[in-house]
DNA sequence: TATGAATGAGGTTTCATTCAT
DNA sequence: AATGAATGAAACCTCATTCAT
């Protein structure tokens, strides 16, 4: 029992909280994970958690909050510098490199929104934010004549969405973390090298 | 008196099962949807479910079995002519065109897999075999000059693969079929632009 | 396990679990019953209890459909023949003599009221069908001169009623029924002289 | 440094909780009334509850000696004058005008004294004592020719007390107040007027 | 004296599975 | 082969009570 004087101690251990889901979402799944699980993960009653979150649906969506925040800020972070190969790197560490998990909570996301109304605005939200952080970049590319000027930014943004996510896809499948960074990269070079001018 | 056209009919009702199912895990999710729910699917009742697979879990691993086959075949039918555009487009067509459920079924695979040994076996299995198939084909390529030599066909395999995993993820993110099917072929034309000698 | 094929079972089997619910009810009060007792009264698990009925909250609200529909049959049947003494007497004894928990349910259905909006309408539609029973009868009093012709016949069936269950309150602070039969007749003979012309 | 004012200020603390936990009780029953909503009515937190009160349990007996205590003293200050019409007015004012919740409440003990002893107890005490005050009354009139001498003093006095309690049932019913009082009002009148001699 | 975070027992509900018919 | 009533384990959630501060 950590000091709870403090107002922030409350935003602390909502952040333990939603660590500890995020890890056992993502290894047992949304149904199979128990309020208990989630619980003694950080040795902590069960009834504790419902001091934080009003049900276990609402603990879930909050995470995708937070995960969805975090996926727009990599993005955002990682190319904003304006090289691909770089920008290419920076992201793929981060989404994926931090914590392996992260790829499949991604994955329960898309499950359960199919379920769940406020996940699925959620998500789509994320995909389109996200969409537009790309065409911006890929906006910046033609700028500077390395994308061909005719080609749809936003279209452009679109292939590289999906085969980032397919790579990550990949890692789901049984690829090794080494062989999906070299598929991102290799890939990535071939669709820069096919559209250029 | 004994029935006489048994194991002809035992796999009927096992194919309907299965048809009904594979609707129901993708509408609902594995663990969500329930054995009453497929019953009713097909008008049959729970209990007659149990005298074709033993439990809810053999029965979502056969599903995959024949899951897994028909992705094989698929791919191995569209492929097979050697033209990568015409190919593409029937693949997209007989993956997703039959029934976009067919995608939210593949994603409660990856989530089953996880914890179910059986399942992760087969959609490893899976993956490998589809590459297999793939790097035959890139092959092919070489061979008609159409893609650089030097390059190694399983990893040109792999970011194919990626990159069809990821259009197919983007429908799941609310994209509609037209733009998927838009962003497939377009993202093809990069790739295979970027690959050429 | 009786038979289950006609679909009569299904009401038997209701009404056999809507019989314990009334016991229960009574005897613990709504909240500290449990669906578990409930199912031991009957030797059924509290599982079964959910097939017939949606919820412990659905479950209560039928009983008090049944237990309205009681009072209102036993009130129409006792008073028919339109001797007040001899009325009066049979509807004691129907409401109470039967099971002197009729009375705690009813109590249990007074505090429900309170929170649940379906048994607080069920329980004044039949306080207003219990008083226009007896605006009826009095009516058959005033014309066959018993009753002084200028009462508003609603008043005084309002003052019956009143009687009547504070006569029912009687028996839960403690008298015996004795007392109580004691009490509603005096108190009947007192009210009825006091209205004659 | 000690506390001087100790006790005083106990005993207003105890005060304000009881009153808070009538309302409580009143609005969603024993029950359903947590202590932290009584702890909110007043603006303390529910740990602080168990400083004046041992537990909820104990919390609600300690209520219902006061509200025992109440009636009785109503009881006797409106009758002592020796008017019925005037008393039975003063009555129904005291018991039902100032809280309409005080019906409720009176409920709640009613349900509640089946499962606990103390509760029981007190509450079949208190009709004991509230009969005894009434029959005095009765005698009264008996003695100043109202009632006739005959009947006896118990057997009215239960009349009026049903009669009573019947009165608030109705206001539970849905009843109006200005009804209730007019049903209180005119019922007296006949049963008066049936004991004359 | 007062707080409110934490506990854990206990209740409601769901559902895979069994089994008598 | 088929039914569907019944079971019981397990999950979610609530809340009286405790206790460190």
């Amino acid at each position: 029992m950590l000091p709870k004087v403090v107002p922030q101690y409350r935003n602390e251990a909502k952040g333990r909280i939603l660590n500890a889901a995020a890890q056992v979402f993502a290894e047992k799944g949304y149904s199979r994970a128990t309020m208990d699980d989630i619980g003694k993960r950080i040795g902590v009653s069960k009834g504790a958690l419902y001091l934080y979150f009003k049900s276990k649906e609402k603990l879930f969506e909050e995470l995708c909050r937070t995960a969805g925040r975090e996926l727009e800020e990599n993005l955002y972070s990682s190319f904003s510098e304006g090289d691909v190969e770089k920008g290419a790197d920076a992201y793929f560490d981060k989404d994926v490199r931090v914590s392996a998990d992260q790829v499949t909570l991604w994955l329960q996301i898309f499950t359960e929104a199919k379920s769940n109304r406020i996940v699925r605005k959620m998500q789509e939200q994320s995909h389109t934010v996200s969409l537009d952080i790309l065409t911006g970049f890929v906006g910046e590319l033609q700028k500077r004549g390395v994308v061909r000027k005719e080609l749809a930014g936003v279209s452009v943004a679109r292939v590289f969405s999906a085969f980032y996510e397919g790579v990550l896809i990949s890692l789901l499948q049984g690829d090794a973390e080494s062989t999906a960074r070299k598929t991102w990269k290799e890939g990535l070079r071939f669709l820069v090298d096919g559209m250029r001018p």
